[in-house]
DNA sequence: GCCATTCGATTGACGCTTCAAGCATGGTCG
DNA sequence: CGACCATGCTTGAAGCGTCAATCGAATGGC
């Protein structure tokens, strides 16, 4: 009657995975609230600005964005969209390949991603840096990194593979 | 806690926090994708019923369920509405509380999570477990133990921070 | 007993993500 | 060249989750 529906984790097994799912299940909303809440802007979002604050002449291909922030092109691009309207990019034609379009963050939104890395910084620093000892930071770093490397190999991650350009403040 | 005057991550922190999104971006879909495409089940459905499989009579509570899978009572309703439709559960009202709806798993439904439990049994493994050593994954899953401890008290993860009724293979 | 409050659950609207086309440019090879 | 496929990006529709509003039922204070 009550047969178990995971005849092949054992107990251990079935314990450490249940609390990963709950947590990618629920760190994303909970670092995405302050932000929503404080600079109406999505963790998601604020990646794009983010990774376009970073960018030599605060620009960067589509493409690029998208591996940047682990997201598909298609997402990007309506993403990039609501940005645009908010005044926070802008999209101009790459003068390199026809094809390609770049966006480039504007003064507004340069101020906006500003405003909103401290808020951003907060949330990560209180619901995972400090929560954990320097030991336990690295391992987790490094399982994520082993995870990461066994992902499926969608065209969004290719860029996670790689080492990325890590900077601390924008 | 949170007294640090640098409002940035150092570089450190930054790397271990851009894996951690990643992962948390990333690997939900990749656990979605093969259970999405073998059993037309999202992994949340998938997880609602497996909880009705191992509760008794195949009986929950939405309250509890919604706790068991770490999602807002709103969401489950909306959900549990499309698995009733496909014919995979049914609910009624509660003797016990008139104001409760019980979910019940049919004997479709319980034919349905016995053929996706190897699927997604297969893809925890591939992407997770299979990956770690077993110091790795104890490491892991007490990191997200911590992490989950200090989650904001949302009312649907009460059930997160006390154990789990973890269940084993029969 | 009565009123206010809380609880359990549902619903509809809205916003975001995905999926499947679609279109233009760029590269490749005969 | 010219056919062909890959690349870069956009778009619209459909599906799903969140939010706010709602409703009946239970509970607590007086």
């Amino acid at each position: 009657m009550c047969g178990d529906s995971n005849p092949w984790l054992d107990a251990t097994q079935q314990r450490a995975w249940r609390r990963v799912a709950a947590v990618i299940q629920l760190l994303p909303g909970a670092l995405d609230a302050p932000l929503q809440r404080e600079t109406q802007l999505s963790l998601f979002s604020y990646m794009v600005l983010a990774m376009l604050s970073e960018a030599p002449g605060h620009t960067r291909r589509m493409t690029d964005l998208a591996s940047l922030t682990n997201a598909s092109l298609s997402r990007l691009s309506h993403v990039v969209r609501r940005l645009e309207a908010a005044g926070w990019v802008s999209r101009q034609p790459s003068p390199d390949d026809r094809r390609a379009t770049q966006a480039v963050l504007t003064p507004a939104g340069w101020d906006k991603v500003v405003d909103a890395a401290p808020v951003h910084a907060r949330s990560v620093r209180e619901l995972i840096i400090d929560r954990l000892s320097d030991e336990q930071l690295a391992q987790f770093a490094e399982v994520c990194q082993i995870i990461l490397d066994a992902l499926p190999c969608d065209d969004r991650l290719t860029a996670l593979r790689s080492p990325l350009a890590d900077r601390a403040a924008p």
